[in-house]
DNA sequence: GTCTATATATCGATAGAC
DNA sequence: GTCTATCGATATATAGAC
């Protein structure tokens, strides 16, 4: 045999990785790695490291680091997608909206690494329209509900559902900041608030019309 | 002579930087340079090379990079500071807190380096608590006007507060991201709907203080 | 306070064997 | 599809001269 005596069959050193779908491996690894070290610090390397294969193994699946990261942010937006279609699943407009927004600030919190990659990565979307695809859904979920509520306004529906989904996106990101202090309190503190403030919004939602007529005729005289 | 003839005082060889703040000048470049290629791709030794001097250099001043970039996100606090206490200076009380959103929209856009360093850095603020400092004058400014519409209930003027900040941030995070367009004509929309949306949240805001009674008791069956 | 020089590390990506 | 080997680039950070 040669220096390593092939070493896979018999042996299977520790971790070794020699079969099955790399690529799906890849990207649970990389879930992992930016949940231990963040984002910014993830590479190939490492993850080829972990899962025992070598370092250009995961070229043959991924162009690049950023495609592989693009990978994971579809699994996220898909993930996310399927759990505010469970959370607004029944109740009112009003209440399923709610309840989207509090899905989508706990999502934030559980499954911070995919959050992550979906938000926070500053991939090109449109260099991925994968990830934009697959993002489609979420919006969905809020203007079904918003569409209601906006009673035949398509307009007005739009401008409902990206103003829900600011609210919540922000309350999310804010609070992986630590604004809301640390810990599951602050998950379920910042959820919450999500939520009402989304019943707040549907409530002053007459307020959102107005975007038009401001940003209208031009001004580009404004100052600071 | 030596090998470089001294090489400063005849000729100060372009751009050669050699007197003055060298500190005041990396955080200038460092800005620069983020938005050039973006925080991540921001490293000390092209802010070095920027400035003609040696990579050393910058640790006279600057214990790591994270340090520098801390000190880019105090400044970024300190001039959004002054841009919302600008623009949320007169009106109702309800007026100032829409200029106070629109405004952060628009910083967000017209200084995306600062606004990155400061909400999108990633750095632990626990470990540099001058940013904490810095930006608590953001606070401020929205929790002065919110505290006259909560008629004295200190709990619903904070909660207000926070809730027009998350929707602010949302607004400000998912534009430089894209999702309200590009151009010019994107900072203007989503600027002006998140004023929109903050006096929707005003004219909502019973529906904040909910979020204390969902809050209180133990409700860890929720299910997704 | 800045420079030169360097130690140390790591990374992304590719070529070519198997 | 995976491995070995490696190139080339770049980074952070320190030591010691001036």
């Amino acid at each position: 045999m040669t220096r390593q005596d092939r070493a896979a069959q018999a042996a299977p050193k520790r971790g070794r990785y020699h079969h099955g779908d790399l690529r799906a491996a890849l990207i649970q690894t990389t879930i992992d790695l930016i949940g231990e070290r963040g984002l910014p610090e993830f590479s190939m390397a490492e993850a080829s490291r972990r899962l025992g294969v070598a370092v250009a193994a995961p070229y043959r699946h991924f162009a690049d680091r950023d495609a592989l990261l693009a990978a994971v942010a579809v699994r996220a937006a898909e993930l996310l997608g399927e759990r505010l279609d469970s959370a607004a699943a029944s109740g009112t407009a009003a209440q399923r909206l709610a309840a989207a927004a509090r899905t989508y600030v706990r999502f934030a919190a559980d499954q911070r690494s995919l959050f992550q990659a979906l938000a926070g990565s500053g991939l090109d979307k449109s260099s991925y329209p994968e990830i934009e695809h697959a993002a489609r859904s979420i919006g969905l979920t809020f203007l079904t509900p918003a569409a209601e509520l906006a009673d035949g306004d398509e307009t007005a529906a739009a401008r409902l559902t990206s103003a829900i989904v600011a609210t919540a996106h922000g309350h999310a990101v804010l609070m992986l900041d630590g604004v809301f202090g640390s810990g599951p309190q602050a998950t379920e503190t910042a959820a919450e608030q999500a939520g009402a403030a989304t019943l707040a919004l549907i409530a002053g939602q007459a307020h959102l019309s107005n975007v038009a007529e401001a940003v209208a005729p031009d001004r580009s005289e404004e100052g600071i």
